[in-house]
Formats: C-alpha cells, sequence, structure tokens
RNA sequence: GGCCCCAUCGUCUAAUGGUUAGGACAGAUGGUUCUCAGCCAUCAGGCACGGGUUCGAAUCCCGUUGGGGCUACCA
C-alpha cells in the first residue's frame, strides 16, 4: 500500500512550491491507489499560527486536493499534528540515548557560533566538532550544575550514504561531512530532521516526495531510519520552482501565495492543471489535463530534473482558456463574490437578476482571463456607463453625435428588440444613407457602452435593452455623456 | 569555503545514439470581423562551452562555466 504524505509547516500561507509537492503527493497517491496524508509540522512554536493552519487547509481543499488522514478529520495513525506529538518523539529521544547511538550536548548557541565564527576567519569549515561526543561524569555534572540545558545530537557513523531517489538516481554521500546534528532542542522538543522520521516510521510512509531542497538532508534522515530500527522509504527528490531571476520562488516576485490567485479570480482547475505542468510532462507535451486525466498520466519518472521558474503569463493563459470553457451558469457563480465586492450585485440576488447575468457574462466570456475582471467588463451593462476619455473624442465629436441624431428615430422604431433585427435596421440605415458600417457602429457602442472594446454591438444592445439604449444616445446627443 | 543537484527557443516542455530538434505560453505578421477578445494561418526564436566515446551525439563520459540547494537548538 502506497502512502504519502505532504507536511507543510504552517508559518505562512500555502505558497506555489507547496502547492504542487502536494500536488504531485497527491496525484502520486490516486494514481497508485494509496493514501495521502496531510500532516502540519508545526515544531517551530515560535513562527507557527493555527490561523496559518487553516488557510493551508481552505487552500488545499479549493485546488481539489484531498487526503485520507489528517489533523482535520484524523486517521489511524494520528494525532497528524506534531505538537501534539511531542511525547512520542521524546520516547524515540530516550531510547537513542540510552542505546548510545545519541548524546547530549552542552554547548550554547553563543559558543557554537563563536566556533563557527573563528572557524570561517581560519579559512576552516565551519560545523559542530563533535566535542561533547565523550563528556566525563564530571563534565556532565559541572554542566548540570551551570544549568546549562543540553540538546540531543545523533552520533553521526563513519559510513557512505546511499541515496535512491526515484528521480534523480543514485545520490551518495559521505557520513564525513555530516556533523552530530541536534536531533532534539534544549526544550527537548525534537527538530525538524527528527520528527519528520519518526512521523514517517510511525505513519508508515512509502515514498517521501518533496522538493528538493531537502535532498541534502535526505543521509540524516537515512541515519534517523537507521538508528531507530525503521525501514527506509522511498525518496522522489522534486526540482524547485523558481522566480524569474532564477532565484527561490518568494515575495519578492510578487503574487506568490495560493490564496493571491484564488482572490484575484483564478479557478482552481486552471491552477491545479498549470502546476502540474512545471517540472512535468507527456511525451505529447500535452497542455490540458482534467484532474482524472492527471491522475491518469502521472508518473514520478517524467518529473524533471531541472528547476522550473513559475510563468504567471501562462497560468494567465490557462486561466483564460479554463473560462472559456466554463458552462455559462458555473461562471456567473464564481463571478458572484467579485460582482459583490465591486458592490454591483447586491448581497442575495434574485433569479431574475442572475438570468440577466449570464445573458450579460456570457457576451464577455471569452474576453474574461481572471474573475478579477468581470466586474469592470461588465459594469455598463449594470448602471450607466462611464465615458472613457479617447472613446469619447474620438467618435462621438460632431460628426458622430450628428449620425447618433439621425439612427435615433431608427432605432425607436425597431419593434422585436432582437440582435438580428437591430443588425438588420442599423444595418439598411447605413445602405440607404451611404454610410460606412464602421462609421456609425463606433459612435452607437460608445454612446451604448462609453468604450470602444467589448462585444459584438448587436448583442450588447439587445441585453442593454431598448429603453436603456435609447437613453444612452440620447444623452449624448445633448452632450451629457461627461 | 565544503558537500549535493541541475543545464534543449525568453518561459514550460518533447526527443531516451540516426528528426529539417516537435508542441504550448509570450512575441511578430496576415486572415475572419462593427471594436476588442477569440479563432485560423504563417514567421521568428533553442541543444551553455570545451574535450572525448562512436560510422554517427541534444542524447553516453570527463572538464569548464553558469544556476540552485544544504551546511541552524527553521522547516
Amino acid at each position: 500500500m502506497v502512502r504519502v504524505r505532504f507536511a507543510p509547516s504552517p508559518t505562512g500561507y500555502l505558497h506555489i512550491g507547496n502547492a504542487r509537492t502536494a500536488l504531485f503527493n497527491y496525484l502520486f497517491a490516486r494514481k497508485n491507489n494509496g493514501k495521502f496524508i496531510l500532516r502540519i509540522e508545526d515544531t517551530d512554536k515560535e513562527r507557527s499560527k493555527k490561523e496559518y493552519e487553516e488557510a493551508l487547509i481552505v487552500d488545499l481543499k479549493w485546488l481539489g486536493i484531498e487526503w485520507d488522514e489528517g489533523p482535520d478529520i484524523g486517521g489511524e495513525y494520528g494525532p497528524y499534528r506534531q505538537s501534539e506529538r511531542i511525547e512520542i518523539y521524546r520516547e524515540f529521544a530516550d531510547k537513542l540515548l540510552k542505546e548510545g547511538k545519541a548524546y547530549k550536548c552542552y554547548c550554547t548557541k553563543e559558543e557554537l557560533e563563536e566556533r563557527n565564527r573563528k572557524a570561517i576567519e581560519e579559512g576552516k569549515s565551519p560545523g559542530y566538532d563533535n566535542r561533547c561526543r565523550n563528556l566525563t561524569e564530571e563534565d556532565i555534572k559541572k554542566f548540570e550544575r551551570e544549568g546549562r540545558k543540553p540538546v540531543l545530537r545523533l552520533r553521526v557513523p563513519e559510513k557512505i550514504i546511499k541515496v535512491n531517489d526515484l528521480i534523480r538516481g543514485e545520490v551518495v554521500f559521505d557520513s564525513k561531512v555530516i556533523p552530530d546534528f541536534v536531533i532534539m532542542k534544549s526544550d527537548w522538543t525534537p527538530t525538524f530532521n527528527f520528527a519528520v522520521v519518526v512521523d514517517d516510521y510511525l505513519m508508515k510512509i512509502t515514498h517521501v516526495i518533496r522538493g528538493e531542497d531537502h535532498l541534502s538532508n535526505t543521509p540524516k534522515h537515512i541515519l534517523l531510519f537507521e538508528a531507530i530500527g525503521a525501514p527506509i522509504p522511498q525518496f522522489a527528490h522534486m526540482s524547485m520552482t523558481l522566480g524569474p531571476d532564477r532565484t527561490r520562488l518568494s515575495k519578492r516576485h510578487g503574487a506568490t501565495s495560493v490564496m493571491a490567485y484564488r482572490e484575484d479570480g483564478y479557478l482552481p482547475e486552471a491552477f491545479f492543471n498549470y502546476i502540474a505542468l512545471l517540472g512535468w510532462g507527456t511525451t505529447e507535451s500535452r497542455e490540458i489535463f482534467t484532474k482524472e486525466e492527471l491522475i491518469q498520466e502521472f508518473s514520478i519518472e517524467r518529473c524533471n530534473k531541472a528547476s522550473a521558474i513559475f510563468d504567471p503569463e501562462k497560468l494567465l493563459w490557462m486561466n483564460g482558456y479554463y473560462i472559456r470553457k466554463t458552462p455559462i451558469s458555473r461562471l456567473v457563480e464564481l463571478s458572484l463574490p467579485f460582482l459583490k465586492k465591486a458592490a454591483l450585485v447586491e448581497e442575495n440576488p434574485d433569479e431574475e437578476k442572475i438570468k440577466y447575468l449570464e445573458k450579460v457574462i456570457i457576451l464577455e466570456q471569452e474576453r474574461i482571463k481572471k474573475l478579477s475582471e468581470v466586474p469592470e467588463l461588465i459594469e455598463f451593462f449594470l448602471k450607466e456607463p462611464v465615458y472613457e476619455e479617447n472613446a469619447v473624442k474620438k467618435y462621438l465629436d460632431e460628426k458622430g453625435k450628428k449620425i447618433l441624431s439621425e439612427v435615433y428615430p431608427v432605432i425607436e422604431k425597431i419593434e422585436d428588440f432582437s440582435r438580428e433585427k437591430i443588425e438588420e435596421v442599423i444595418r439598411r440605415f447605413c445602405e440607404e444613407k451611404g454610410y460606412k458600417t464602421s462609421h456609425v457602429f463606433h459612435p452607437i457602442r460608445v454612446a451604448v457602452s462609453g468604450r470602444t472594446k467589448g462585444p459584438g454591438l448587436f448583442e450588447m444592445m439587445e441585453v442593454i435593452g431598448k429603453e436603456r439604449v435609447l437613453k444612452r444616445i440620447e444623452n449624448v446627443i445633448r452632450g451629457r455623456e461627461e
């Protein structure tokens, strides 16, 4: 049984790189009919916040990534929050101490820093020198008397450690470059390296799929698995996600949290799809996948070794693509929060309003790249248009207004105010008067919408309705548009 | 500094010793059209460099360069 986990630390909002790690774990689990576990790594009391944990869960769910075991739903191997597992780590720590596989180190932070500083000064490699490995009873008593609180360090054995990575192949490390590292802090809570290993063991994790930034930590983890007598899981280190400047994706690169994209009107399926393409691809270089197709196609071996740069442009394109394919009823539903926020739609719109919004939004659908653009795009359907200065200057000059005055009675006479009829009538008008269609269409467009861009003129007029169309044209003729 | 990973168009990628190095986004041009968008067509753009191995290297090996990561009582 395949068991994988996503183990974020709640020290910030879910960001793109983490979301991708979660996604790959999820796809791998589903593809192999395994279990996907969510574990919260909140051993850093200073930086972990409940609020972030909640946000993490919201964002993951929004993305459509569901877990089989986790802090909110429990499971056979809980608890799934490391802060609730402290006693478990202590037991393992005690055992390692008793077996002599780990030892207490009484060096203070200040001493360690000072020694490192000196080492660098002398051109030597910094790092702990294992000096507390063989403390005498007397030393220990002396330190205890001084009130020093020890940390627990693993006694790193001398050996060659081979990591068999599903993505990178065999990676070899020499434990000589790994000093005895801390596994329990002086407050006797575990470090990340220790907690991960204990949990992965106890939670029966079979495949550890995570970012490449953990590759260098892996030999430590293997040493720890061996020390506690646990089987070693399979590893797969995914490439990292970088910003346009090839450095780790961070706030400096603009919006990097999933939440920011959600709030900016990205569709979860577009985000899901795009993220899956970062560092992974099929032989056909296919771009568009549903979640089910992704699960079907996914293969860890096809993951790219090279890091990938997050490209917001392509995400935006893909979002527009998904929006164009979205059924209008759902598109309206998705747009509603944005329209309410812009105060264009009341809190509880009635059915009639929804029907109207469907007619309006379908006209703009192919222009929408993200939902946050919807209010601006359809504003003039819901209230009086705001006239763009350039549009007015260009099309509502004397000539334009003259044409509008001439076409007004023609429009007024249209009984059946349908797009076909409107088009027929206005085209006939152009023909009879000998006007170029564009010289007539553009002024009407600006008069009715206030802008030069937008949906087809006639469907737009139909949806706005005869009465409002005439009123807007009249206003323009009378010079009230500004 | 030490250790580790990586390297195909600007970006995401395909190719697994033999291809005019393919696709997508972005860019340019043209078409459709009442505008924009969309759609369609076309173009431009790449194997980081140097050595090997081989009849033949984007592909295998070594080096150089460049990028990234780890080196915390952060995760």
